[in-house]
Formats: C-alpha cells, structure tokens, sequence
DNA sequence: ATTAATTTTGATCGAATGGTCAATATTTGG
DNA sequence: CCAAATATTGACCATTCGATCAAAATTAAT
C-alpha cells in the first residue's frame, strides 16, 4: 500500500547498542525521577516501550543497570570537565570551571541527580569509583593551584575544602532543584537563574582565593 | 533482695510516648544509614528491639513514620539554627550562621541526611514545609542584608543566591560524607576538619559578600 | 477487685517486584 | 535459502514487604 519509510532497513544490525542506548538513557531519565530504591524495572520497561523481560536479556539486574548509568555518567563527568590549565592563570580557569561545572549539571541534570543519589546512599560502586579515578584528578589540580600561590597569583588555600566547595556549590542547582526552586520563587530555573548562579558562585570563589587580575 | 532502682515506678504512664521517641530515634538512625526506600518497618523494629507490629500500632505507616521524622528534623532546624540579628552587622551574624549550621549538620548528621534524601526524592511532605515555612523565614532574612547593604557595612548581593550557597556549603559536610571523606583521605572526620571547612567557608561567604570590619 | 483502656505480639495476607524460562520470531552469515 | 545466532516476549516463580488482625498481656480507672 504505502510506500515503506522503515528506517530499520539500512540501519545495520545495531540492535544491541541501539537498544542498550536506548534502556540506559531511559532508566537514566526514570532512576532520577523516582529515586533508585522506587524505581522498577518494569517502569523503565513501560518507559522505553519494551518488555520488562527484554531489559533484563541485556542487563541481567537492577544493579547492572544501575551501574552501567552510573558508570557511564562518571565517564563523561571526568571528561568533560575540563582540567585546569596553569597557563590560563587562576582567574580565567577558575571561571571557566564553575561554568562548565554548572553548565554540566544543568544539562545532564538527570545523570547528576542520579549521581548524588548513589553518593548520599553511599553505593559502593560509586566510592570505587571515586577512590580509584578521582582522587589522583584531585592531586595533579591542587598542584596547579599550588604553582599559582607560588607565583603569587592568588592566596594560599586549602585545596581540598575549596573542591569540596566547588563541586557542592555547582551541583546544588541540579540535585536540589526542587528546593532551589522554591527558594527563588519560581516553577522552572531559566537560564538568567543559571547565569546569576555562575556569577556569584565565581565571585565567592575568586574572592576567597584574593585572585589578582 | 536487693533494693529496687526501677526508674519505672515514678515515672507515669509515658509508655506511649516513651516508645513513639524510641522509634523515631531509631527511624531517623536506619533511614539516614539504608536510604528511605531500602529501609524497612522490620529493621527499624529489630534496631529498636521490638515486633514489627509494635511499629505499626504507633505509626500506622511507613510513609508516616517517615513524616514524623522529617517533621521532628525540620521543626529542630528552623529552630535552632538562630535567625539573623541586625544589631549584630553582617561580619558577626554570617561568621555565626556558618559556624552553628556546620556544628549542627554534624551533630544532627543523621536528620540532616534523611532531609536531604527526601528533599533530593522531592517528597511532596518536604517541598510543602518548605513552601510554608521556609519562605517567609528568608524573606525576613533578606530584609536583614539589604538594611546592612544600605548601611553599607557590604556589597549588595543576590540574597536567595547566597543562601542557597550558604545551605550547600554547610550541609554538605553532612549529607555526602562519604564524599568528603574520600577527598580528604580520611575514614572518619574529625573536629579539625570541621574548624576547617568553618574557617573557609566564612571565608568564602565574608570576601563575597565584601563584608567591612 | 473489677472493668475498661491500652499495649504487645505472633501469625498471616495480598500486592509488588526482581528475575527466569522456554517458546517464538527475527536477523545474520555462508 | 538455510542454519546458527541473536533477540523478543508472555507466563511464571520466589521472595520481600507493608499492613492487618485477633488473641493475650499489661496498665489505668473506679
């Protein structure tokens, strides 16, 4: 009758990693809706339109899945952000880096908030995580904010409670929406909201550090 | 035989309210440690030392058993954390609020993390204190720093920023310990750590704020 | 002391949920 | 075109969990 506009027909035999994309994007989206403890695999299924056997043929459990988002969050997080660069001085990349941060959270606010979640349970996967990839990143940043110190381009701090700072100041937008929301009076955060929070965030942080120009 | 020192005899009928404190001491402890949707009415009774069914003859569910802890949580909080006193100046009021949100975050570590678990869950119990209580306290709170900002004892600043700020920065400590203590390559916190995270955060909030002596 | 009210507790139930399986369908490779 | 591999799916199972209940025990009131 119609003339056919399946697209299955030269999509190659992909259906593994379409599907899989497909599931961790979805349950990505349902775990931080409803928390990972609510969620049900069935709700993931309805979600995608699949089966609920069918998230279990590629994902043997819950907690296979749930640490493939996470694992998979974590990944492009430590990617993505950028490292500091020394060159750029403590200025320029301590402003970029609340902005990206902040950018990040807003736009995988889902991933974030799926995140925090797995790090207030203290899931075990998730500290792995942490103890294995980030603490090194931690080292190689405090030794570039030490360099700057010594060039006198900035007050001596303590390096770890400034990133313990940071990443509680650039998160709280995405994970506690909810209450950020209600604290500025408003049913959805727009992007002036983000940007007055990169703003003043960068000048708590800039000040604290007696950054020169 | 030996002489009773039954602490029962004078004390009245409290049964009722002797056990709903147990309970929800306990019920704060297992919520904080399991998360809200793993914890169950079976282990917050064996932590307790009672059958399950005594839990449900005094909260009839689990869902009001866990509003009953928020409720006790949030009431304490509003409480304790002393509001802002203008006689004060803005040097001395923020250096305390730092300091006394971060003594109770420790102290209360277990309340603090079961309002961030429902408050990151958006469980509707919380979001609705929040809206009734919350919001006016802050108006208030806000009309403090604009009076100092007109006294000119600091720089104007975007309020419900710099609380959302101040809350993310002193709960933090509490809520993703775990976190924290990874970053700081400790097992436990101690009191140093805390002076620490104090002395820097009023740091950050005072040099932003361009707070004068 | 009797009665009424309150509290305790084991037993039990129904609903929900993670996970399995085997039968069926589809895709792939030769 | 055929066989092997892969994918789909409904039916099903074991377990867990919140909640109920009724009988027994304890406490309070008169």
């Amino acid at each position: 009758m119609t003339i056919s506009k399946r697209p299955k027909d030269q999509l190659k035999s992909h259906i593994r990693e379409q599907n899989q994309t497909l599931i961790l994007a979805t349950a990505e989206r349902v775990f931080a809706r409803q928390g990972l403890a609510k969620t049900t695999t069935q709700m993931i299924a309805d979600e995608a339109g699949l089966p609920k056997a069918n998230i279990h043929y590629y994902f043997r459990s819950k907690k296979d899945l749930l640490e493939a988002v996470l694992e998979k969050t974590l990944h492009q997080w430590l990617e993505s952000v950028s490292r500091f660069n020394e060159q750029d001085g403590p200025k320029a990349a301590l402003t970029r880096y609340v902005s990206e941060k902040i950018d990040q959270s807003r736009i995988n606010a889902n991933a974030s908030k799926v995140f925090a979640m797995a790090l207030i349970g203290e899931e075990e996967f998730v500290l792995d995580y942490l103890r294995r990839y980030f603490v090194g990143e931690l080292q190689r940043e405090k030794a570039t904010i030490e360099a700057w110190v010594e060039q006198g381009l900035m007050d001596p701090v303590p390096v770890e409670h400034l990133f313990i700072s940071l990443w509680a100041l650039t998160q709280t937008y995405a994970d506690f929406d909810a209450q950020v929301k209600i604290m500025l009076g408003k049913d959805i955060l727009e992007e002036e909201d983000y940007d007055m929070a990169k703003q003043f965030v960068t000048r708590m942080v800039l000040s604290a550090c007696g950054v020169k120009d």
